[in-house]
DNA sequence: AATGAATGAGCTTTCATTCAT
DNA sequence: AATGAATGAAAGCTCATTCAT
């Protein structure tokens, strides 16, 4: 791939998230490729069509999401701080969108390859955090993940919110 | 109002909330009518534009909410209890419309001074609560209703989501 | 079907027949609805997308041809003289925009089942004709059928068009 | 010229030709370009525009049938001979692309000129049957010539057809 | 010289809204 | 008052053509 069409590709990506949280998820393609400086040949050349952009956003996100996850899983010191790790990762990706955006529903299959990759490392951190007595345990790891997509996959979320405190602190099983 | 106005005007707001939650908030002006079993032109009659008609659906859910609350807070024995109870209404209504459909943000005077009258009461509810001991207090009343409106506006949810249940537990403030 | 509605369904056809004449097949839907004095809407409205409006087009023609041979086959002398009665009849309707508009295939059912019954009585004209030794027996009535279409199936033919009698010369016998 | 740029052009043209044939006057330049095996960069160094390129197809399978047209004149013992060998290499050549693939009018003087002199060449087999009384005299050569264009210029057309025998029976002029 | 990325006019199609019946 | 036909702006997408690499 040519230096000055990744780089086209890039923003694209970039105008698009940006225009989907800015506007919602009726952006035009046309306003898209405007925001992006390019023409909508351009845009299309990289997507053959909407739902193709829509896809790749949500992949990065889910790429991004699985390899801080992994990294994450790796170093923390319990299951616990990696989950509360991978929640506060989740709310800095654009995440949002990939729900947000797509009411079409998105059914790429390398897509749910990598929802549930991604799902299944969260799912690993549960099952530590309950194993470790900090998570309580009247929850499947599955359950959890899907609440905390709930929880992270808002537009607008930010770092710190104080539903992310709450959501927590309803998960925690603390020592009597 | 005629009879009949009246049943028309019902069959188009049941009709477009069923296709709403069915085919999502793309569903057109034409299939909303058609669905109803009337002509376009009678949808219009009612609704001067689709606008005014996903409005009229999100007042629809507010009233009844903010009469449910009402009446709740007028009979539980507690803040606490009279706080759950709204959440549990919440997941009943078609309230998650509200949100859903509207990516066009419904600024109505009407409908804000609605949800403003709901949230007042939410808040009545989570001072209570707060002020008998059993809802934490490092969060403001507005805060709360926020949070409330993220767990309980979302297509799909059911009473009983454990979601609901990690969301109370993680606001509730238990004795040691 | 209102009146008004009927009336614009025969305007757009025959927009339609007049611009893929005029201006080949290429012609747009919005050349077409305007040049009906329509919005394209209602051409829309009407031909649900550009094929559909190519299907009937060749329906129409089709159909008249068939009505044609019908008749012509119940009163015409022999079948020598049906034979070429048909095929006057051919240069004169739109017939050939079937085969030019169309380098979309056009394969509607339908479609296929008004050219079988138009063959059938094609061959059967060309059978009696056969029969009554007015026409060259060395050819099956579906190749003559063929030879027919693309005679007869070329934008800008004329009645009296020299090709028809020459065409005609060729297939028939004559007494020695 | 150098030999890799004619060979790119030859290549060029061949790849529409088939592609024109295969699929129809849309073929895109970029798919034309692909299946040549090169960039469309390269396809337009060759042909300016589209149309030229098309026009060149014609051109090229005018000459052809000019040269042949001529080297038959010299060596056919008549004129029928002539003209029907004319016809036969019509059909072998792809003559039919110049009308299927130009709804656009290719109005190109030198293209003009080649059909001119094609034409004549046809008129003149067509006024030597004449003379020599194998061909019916109460048509122009130059009606001749359309038809033979007519029956020629068709996609799909094949030597032995069973429509040039009965043309052929037609034009043919036999003694009592 | 060859490549293929970028461009944007133009095409098909949809749908909120208006208006004749 | 109800109907559904008509409208046209706007969206998604294609492709001939240009131009940077």
């Amino acid at each position: 791939m040519r230096s000055d069409a990744r780089r086209n590709r890039d923003l694209i990506l970039g105008a698009a998230v940006d225009l989907f949280i800015e506007r919602g998820p009726a952006a035009s393609m046309e306003e898209i490729a405007r925001s992006a400086g390019l023409g909508v040949g351009t845009l299309y050349r990289h997507f053959p069509d909407r739902q193709s952009l829509l896809e790749e956003i949500a992949a990065d996100s889910l790429r991004r999401l699985y390899d801080y996850a992994q990294a994450r899983l790796d170093t923390a010191p319990s299951g616990w701080d990696a989950f509360v790790g991978i929640i506060e990762q989740c709310v800095a990706l654009p995440l949002a969108l990939t729900k947000a955006v797509s009411e079409t529903p998105l059914d790429k299959p390398e897509l749910d390859a990598l929802a549930e990759r991604s799902d299944a490392l969260i799912a690993e951190a549960v099952t530590r955090a309950q194993k470790q007595g900090d998570l309580r345990r009247d929850l499947s790891p599955a359950q959890v993940a899907d609440m905390l997509s709930v929880i992270v996959c808002r537009p607008g979320i930010r770092p710190g919110d104080p539903l992310i405190t709450v959501f927590l602190d309803g998960l925690r099983l603390r020592p009597a």
